[in-house]
DNA sequence: GGCGTTTTTGAATCGCTGA
DNA sequence: ATCAGCGATTCAAAAACGC
């Protein structure tokens, strides 16, 4: 591997980039491997499957924009001393897999502008990246999505409520980790399931940090002898407020370092379809067992609280037709005080104004903008009632 | 100023590198300016003043390694677009300010390279940084930190009990800021008071998240028209934690963003030195009566728990963090007869005794135990106030 | 003055569609 | 590509207001 000249103050940073490097000498020696096909193919992608390999290797045997998600949970290359042990001289069962050991800032940084460009390559135009880290890597992932291009659009806090505590007294309990959600461009049109993220928050906006437990108990994947069969198993509560946050049923999330398969097993929960990618084939058994028991989500189980965005829109106009306001109706403000005319073609007028029925309440309220659906009102029955309820009654005729 | 070709794709780290140009050009061409000492100079260092002036230069006019600590709240660097309503129409005033357009991931690379060499150079080898930033700028400079050989010890995030919403309902609620805590090298000894973070904490280790009200209220300061002084001015609370587990009484704190004088006023009221540096003479003039007003701290008052005690049942240390109790202030029994002394920790002390709210209460009256929370008052416009009066405050606060 | 209600505001990378 | 129109969208805390 090309490295930058070694000794130097600065890594990383000096001299050529890590993504210069990259482009210029690691990928090309890498072989593109065949690779058997033993499940669903949709739209040339090998979707619900586990595919062995290197992630590198494989996204580039996917084709170009063919992804509408990916969550990625790369290694942190923790940099461990010696071994760690509790206050009761118990050894802690540390991260220190070969997999986890990329190197020096270097080597991570070839490493991380490896996987980042091949995943944005695969990543549908209007897709979005969701990556996990601790301070340790966190930074360095987080530049490489800003130089590549990529725009973030949130970084959430995962914050355990059960974190392992900091043995030594020697730093703050490290409590939480960071996740990065950022689209392939600034322009994208992501998916946001703004009202589902409202619901699962007791009615609040959801906000950037999520407390939740960390993996245990009967979710927690063991191995014949009871040892946990993945150092750092994601829980599923995690992946099902990224999945249902950021997805809809039916697309197709990538998962480049899969694991014991926390993303597949909650996209399939949740009714969408995976792909996950993991070089090692004992996590790839421990996740294929993991799956087959999983029953696919149901459409109306995984049904969420819809966005009025995602509504067909409806003319006022149109309640006008169907004769639930007829021209020369007065609509109200909710005090009553202002007023406005409907008129035949779905316009309204108040005084010398006349216009939509979003353009008049502007006007007479002297602002910018204003929804018409929700200022406006018709008297019935001696109350008054916002118009967005007709158009509600309108939008159900439709349905049935 | 030298830069990366333009339009390639991979921003700041393809070609030269930003440090790298950062040394090359910017630096030499920067005129060190002569300042007049007008305050106490110890050590060569001009302490507990303001520095007018860029603060890459006037860092450069400091000695090398003499700073113990250094707390750098920089320009996050926001790219907004056009103007932001709230669903009322009323419009946000934003953070546009001149001195927050860095310009694209380049030129901020080049600052943050810049100010950040320089600190490191004024830093004693036992010495440590914090630095505050959100997902706009903090992976750069995390990133930054790693290559230059700064170890980090800690992220931390700021958790908003009372954060912005967001208006458009296109995102998560954008509810904490990112401070990172490094040290100068990976084998710096840095002073980190867990004893007294676990004091305030209700007597378990401080985590990584911190959940703190932003600046509001009294504390925020305004200019004559009532208009907030500094668009980002950050609560007292956050740099009481920070110092208080980073720093020693006596001991130096640069502070190279300075603003409105937040670090400095924390400082003083801790008994620890600071130095300011300000670019805007608005701000320092600010910061100039701000501090003219703030009694320093006395020896007693700031000490904090240097060993282990029993765990108090209620973290007493959250009124003193926000404020609602200053260290020094005085505890009295429901008759007032019997008093205690407020530390910077949360602990209290009567006499030659000293320990929580509730070992206290019991000494002083010679009982074996004692709910401190019902036995101590505070005084507040002449009347004898239960500090669970004040309790009920923050709960509500921490709740959010 | 006191208490209940209304208004204001805070580091923000804050829309979609069709002509 | 640009522009205009539709119409979706806010939480907590403190200050200001009203009775």
């Amino acid at each position: 591997m090309i490295l930058p000249e070694p000794g130097s103050r600065c890594r990383g940073r000096c001299g050529e980039s890590a993504l210069t490097i990259w482009k210029a000498a690691s990928i090309h020696q890498w072989r593109i491997s065949r690779r058997k096909k033993d499940g669903t193919v949709s739209n040339g992608l090998p979707i619900d499957q586990i595919l062995h390999g290197n992630c590198v290797e494989i996204m580039r045997s996917l084709p170009e924009g063919s992804v509408d998600l990916i969550f990625a949970d790369p290694p942190y290359n923790l940099q461990l001393g010696g071994d760690l042990h509790r206050p009761d001289n118990s050894k802690v069962d540390a991260v220190d897999d070969a997999w986890d050991q990329i190197g020096d800032f270097d080597d991570y940084d070839l490493f991380s502008c490896g996987w980042l460009e091949e995943a944005r390559r695969v990543l549908k135009d209007d897709g979005a990246i969701w990556t996990i880290g601790s301070y340790h890597n966190i930074f360095r992932v987080g530049t490489f999505l800003q130089d590549m291009g990529f725009w973030i659009l949130n970084d959430v806090i995962w914050r355990k409520s059960n974190p392992m505590p900091n043995f030594r007294g020697t730093r703050f309990t490290n409590a939480h980790e960071t996740l990065i959600w950022a689209a392939k461009h600034k322009d994208s049109k992501v998916t946001f399931n703004y009202q589902a993220m409202k619901a699962l928050n007791d009615g609040v906006q959801m906000r950037s940090d999520w407390t939740l437990p960390i993996c245990g108990g009967g979710e927690r994947l063991k191995d014949s002898d009871g040892r946990k069969a993945h150092p750092t198993q994601k829980p599923e509560s995690l992946l099902h407020r990224v999945i249902l946050a950021t997805s809809d049923p039916g697309q197709v999330i990538l998962d480049p370092f899969f694991g014991t398969g926390t993303t597949g097993a909650v996209a399939k929960k949740l009714g969408r379809h995976f792909i996950g990618i993991e070089a090692d084939e004992g996590y790839i058994e421990v996740a294929r067992q993991r799956l087959a028991a999983i029953e696919p989500g149901k459409a109306d189980a995984i049904a969420v609280t819809q966005s009025k965005r995602a509504l067909p829109r409806i003319p006022f106009g149109a309640l006008v037709e169907a004769g639930l306001i007829k021209p020369g109706d007065t609509l109200y403000c909710a005090q009553g005080r202002r007023t406005a005319r409907v008129r035949a073609d779905g316009s309204v007028s108040s005084g010398a104004e006349a216009g939509s029925i979003h353009q008049v309440g502007a006007r007479v309220q002297s602002a910018p903008s204003c929804n018409g659906w929700t200022f406006w009102h018709v008297r019935r029955h001696g109350n008054l009632v916002p118009i967005d309820v007709l158009r509600t009654k309108i939008r159900a005729e439709m349905d049935a």
